[in-house]
DNA sequence: AGTTTTGATGTTAACGGTTGCCGATAAAGT
DNA sequence: ACTTTATCGGCAACCGTTAACATCAAAACT
């Protein structure tokens, strides 16, 4: 049943030691011996005690996810990158999803990452944008991976992953562009999201690269969600010396909304107006017509911020300590003439 | 940093011995002693370092919850739910996502249950639907908790949880019917759910019980989706001798679909038609007007069913050894005439 | 050849708890 | 006052693995 390292080592005709220096991929093994050793862990398909491992070296082989986020679709993905990430490398994966607004919740995450003895900890939005938060964390004795909107790490306090939210953003909007378009809305969601941020920049550089005039009226403020998209299509559609031709949706969840607005207003879409989102969200194929948005491998993305958090821990030369994706246009008929 | 054992014991004035008894819920602890041993671990802030006491009991303090859910509402949920029965009472949860289609998804449930020391399992549809796996998985040495939908456990496998999905749509079907509606639809989930089957009988039953005559043609074979309700209802709307004047929407996907269709068809809602859902499912109120729905209180269901899972693992008597739920109805301006 | 270096392996304590047994004490019952 | 019973301490063995140190042979130097 419970194949221990003794039977290993027995079988395999080495000591312990040897055995345990093949499982950590410790050097100095010669490569006859480490053959002859992985032979027998395979055929007994031996496993070595996490409980056991942990205790001894007093390092840990877990890390946590903490999150907060309402949208639970990117959640699951992200659980499912740094899961694979975890399970190819056999560390552990412990979830935490916590209140990023209760008052003491550094403290509270701080008091976690001590009891559960952990490793390292990914941190995405919003989380991984509170500057005083990650300060905190990453002076304790954890490796740290943030995943974040934006081109390069605003700081070197730990590696990040970065999300290119400003060029995607610049690719919606040249699409929109592309397709006749001159009178394009911006539907925003919280400013208190760096995407949110990253992606209006990409709208105004895009208008401006075309020559094309900036008008604050086109600009609805609002927070990611279904309801903001109704109100702001509304908002833009009821006055005709406003009344854009496409609107650019800061996510998915808010086209969807828009979408909904223009249904009940009688306005044909794509024809009398496109409607762009972002996130390429299940959301995104449940409307009608399926919405043109821009896809987050989310789960690539965790994997690899996951591999990066691992090297980190294991203080493995040769460390990429950051880098960057773009998400990709991806058009449907929501913007197609 | 790591407050050890020993500090509290010291602290209290008790031998280690009687912190570990405290510490594991054992019996023949005075009162006045477990309080006191209590104050100090509460003041030090002290966990038993779950590596040390798994290796030494050669007990395993982690649960694993393996899922495969398209719907990333639900699993949140529930894994929120989980989590905090296993915080209050010291143990871990490992996530576990995996296909349910796969070829020997059964195997690898059970080399993954080995290889991690699993204690306890839980288990939501599909798997906790499916006999085979379920026969198997109990045969193992590990504790099982089922939710499922249904009224009593179809087994005593494992302790289960049940959700009563029968009496929730007759309720609200009940509801439609007293807002004076005799041309009721039914627009179906999966067939392979349980839930689908379960809603469908109350569905069956209050019809029954009023009186009114069953028509075949007002019951839309479909799947959880939206579109799945886009399509229901248009086949539905379209056919004047059949025209419903409500449909009950087998979860809210499918309901936010049809009144997406009935928008299109410049039906109004709900005074042409009334539509409900069933799962009070964010999508219930991004939906305008919002959905007449049943809650099914997921995150209480799992800290449940999680509870009794560990009383399972500890051997303790009094236990219960099943549980219903019934989703309560939840009226909304979809069916508000 | 003798000595040092180096690479490969074994030996033996930890790691931080749990467990069982036995003895000690104090509270409770008769 | 004597026995029973409930609490609690002490001690040692153990759980499966790793860390530090020791060992030892073979290779590489003087």
């Amino acid at each position: 049943m419970k194949a221990t390292i003794n039977e290993v080592a027995k079988q395999a005709g080495v000591s312990i030691k040897t055995v345990s220096r093949v499982m950590n991929n410790e050097p100095s093994v010669r490569q006859s011996t480490r053959e002859k050793v992985q032979a027998v862990v395979d055929k007994l398909n031996y496993q070595p005690s996490p409980a056991a491992r942990s205790l001894a070296s007093t390092k840990s082989y877990t890390i946590a996810y903490v999150y907060d986020n309402p949208n639970a679709y990117y959640i699951i993905n992200m659980q499912e990158g740094i899961l694979s990430s975890c399970r190819q490398q056999g560390f552990e994966l412990l979830i935490n999803p916590c209140d990023a607004q209760k008052e003491n919740i550094t403290e509270h995450v701080v008091s976690m990452i001590k009891q559960a003895r952990i490793a390292g900890l990914v941190l995405t939005p919003p989380f991984s944008e509170m500057p005083e938060f990650v300060k905190r964390i990453t002076a304790l004795d954890v490796k740290v991976v943030r995943i974040m909107s934006g081109e390069v790490a605003p700081d070197n306090l730990s590696p990040c992953v970065m999300v290119n939210d400003r060029i995607a953003a610049q690719n919606i909007t040249q699409h929109l562009i592309d397709q006749g378009h001159k009178k394009i809305a911006f539907i925003a969601g919280g400013a208190e999201h760096m995407s949110t941020i990253e992606r209006y920049k990409g709208y105004r550089r895009t208008l401006k690269e075309n020559n094309i005039v900036f008008s604050k009226e086109l600009v609805i403020e609002g927070e990611y969600s279904f309801e903001s998209g109704v109100v702001g299509a509304k908002k833009l559609m009821t006055n005709e010396s406003i009344k854009p031709t496409a609107i650019f949706s800061c996510n998915d969840e808010i086209a969807a909304g828009a979408l909904f607005a223009a249904r009940l207003m009688n306005i044909s879409i794509p024809e009398e107006l496109a409607i762009a989102g972002f996130e390429n969200s299940p959301f995104s194929r449940q409307t009608w017509p399926k919405l043109t948005t821009a896809n987050q491998p989310n789960q690539q993305i965790a994997e690899d911020a996951t591999n990066i958090l691992i090297s980190q821990i294991r203080k493995q030369k040769n460390q990429l300590l950051s880098k960057q994706y773009t998400p990709e246009l991806v058009v449907r008929e929501s913007t197609k003439s």
